[in-house]
DNA sequence: AAAACGGGGGC
DNA sequence: GCCCCAGTTTT
């Protein structure tokens, strides 16, 4: 693809995504736009499937809505409770330590900033980026396997890691984009480009694709 | 750079 | 049965 494309792509993505479900994430971010619940919903769908993330977050949310609320649960049950989500030992462990963090040192409010969030165990940029732009509406990119996968296979950025890809996006991506790309390539993602034999043949952007890697499709 | 965490679902 | 999945931390 050239990298003017990118307007044409973003509007093509934006008008078909309203057609396919949705990322889990967003979807609770579109309930009320917590920062807590955001921060919580992305820890447990780390590698996990969507409708069991779905499960486990509402289910938890029903016995604790704040980081003071949740700090109360023991770790057990915290456990008992998310799963049968993937690490799910790791994650209430994780969770139990991100909410006495927030208490003791920030007021039991998630921080607003990249910097601050990432000092949370747990965190790393692609959580820190999805709350900074679900929960607060702040410019950030936030790039998973899908950003990274896809943005490699249009052509748009050639990098092996999902922070590089961060990066080079930062340099060349229209900021007004930042924030709803994430979405756009991982609803993608999710119904057509997969990681193996992308459905290309129904692609709603498939004449600006490079298909970098790509060596079977449907 | 690679391993570890981990159960569920698709094929 | 084998492989993959909105990653992050540890070795």
């Amino acid at each position: 693809m050239k990298d003017s494309d990118i307007h044409k792509i973003v509007e093509i993505l934006r008008d078909a995504v309203k057609n396919w479900k949705q990322p889990i994430v967003t979807q609770i971010a579109e309930r009320g736009k917590d920062p807590f619940r955001i921060l919580i919903s992305t820890i447990l769908s780390l590698r996990t499937k969507d409708d069991v993330t779905a499960l486990a977050s509402e289910r938890l949310f029903s016995l604790a809505k704040t980081p003071e609320e949740m700090l109360r649960l023991g770790e057990e049950e915290i456990a008992k409770t998310i799963y049968p989500v993937g690490f799910y030992r790791n994650k209430a462990k994780t969770i139990k330590e991100i909410c006495k963090t927030l208490v003791e040192r920030y007021n039991g409010k998630v921080p607003d900033n990249l910097e601050e969030l990432l000092k949370l165990r747990g965190v790393g940029r692609k959580t820190a980026n999805l709350v900074i732009t679900l929960g607060y509406n702040k410019p950030g990119i936030c790039v998973d396997t899908h950003v990274h996968r896809i943005s490699n296979r249009l052509g748009y950025v050639k990098t092996k890691t999902p922070e590089e890809t961060e990066f080079a996006l930062r340099e060349k991506l229209p900021v007004e984009y930042w924030i709803e790309f994430n979405d756009l390539l991982v609803t993608l993602g999710q119904s057509i480009c997969h990681p193996i034999s992308p459905r290309c043949s129904m692609c709603p952007i498939k004449e600006y694709c490079d298909r970098i890697g790509v060596k079977r499709s449907r």
